[in-house]
DNA sequence: CATATTGAGTCTTTTTCGAGAGCATGAAAC
DNA sequence: GTTTCATGCTCTCGAAAAAGACTCAATATG
């Protein structure tokens, strides 16, 4: 399961993708319509701007909007930004990678079947992206 | 990512199935052999034993062993019982389901999305036992 | 320039997870 | 039946996640 951040994440991505066309989104519409904690909201989407996906304004008329066309935006990204590692183990992360002590992993029959759990999700989640999920 | 409960729980099962001719295994043997927190493989034990997929002998000569075919505990059954739902989000959970509030299932992007993840990860996690990761 | 608006930063609180200590319980061996 | 071995149970502690309160900073508008 996705940690509560991260689905707040995808949620409000999803409705900044929505509203696109209609200029910059106060965080409290976000908040409001998506029903995600208020200030919580606010430290993700600073995350969000911090790596380039989202950006903001401030003042009337201010609000946050996409830095980057979210076709581009894949569901990959954001997961990794926010939640870490795609893989059920970190022996078997390819962006957070740590060795299993005590296992050789060239015979672990864990690590076999959890790459593959790993490359089915990354088929999907890096193909996808916020654009798909509008 | 699976919580440190959980992914102790595969490796506990693995090193069990590995040594199940042996006859019952010491929880400290699996806690040195796997480097797993002594008391904290105590729980997760004693969970599986409470579902039904380990049993345990206790004075000498006692331990953990499996009271359950491995071939036939699937590794979905094990994850959902120690880390909970398999889905990325409440909303596609089949096993712990949570209705979302304020978005319509039928017609979210992110749904639809997280839908085809899950059953990437059904397929092979309803398929693969403790055996197959021996 | 004054003010209302709205995001940014800091601090505190509550809950959950990971981990450990200590005693209780049950089984085998002598 | 007493000792020894190994699991079972309860309590506690610290760290991280989730959530909220309050203050600071920037910007549009008149």
């Amino acid at each position: 399961m996705l940690s509560k951040k991260t689905q707040y994440a995808f949620k409000a991505l999803m409705y900044l993708a929505q509203q696109k066309e209609e200029g910059p989104v106060l965080i409290a519409e976000i908040s409001k319509k998506k029903k995600i904690p208020l200030k919580f909201l606010e430290n993700i989407l600073l995350e969000l701007k911090k790596a380039g996906i989202l950006d903001s304004k401030k003042g009337k008329g201010g609000g946050y909007f996409f830095a980057k066309d979210p076709a581009k935006v894949y569901l990959a990204e954001v997961l990794r930004l926010i939640d870490g590692p795609i893989a059920l183990l970190p022996c078997v992360s390819l962006h957070f990678y740590e060795k299993c002590k005590n296992c050789d992993e060239k015979h672990c029959g864990l690590n076999r079947v959890m790459c593959e759990v790993r490359d089915a999700n990354l088929a999907i989640l890096e193909k996808k992206t916020v654009e798909d999920i509008r």
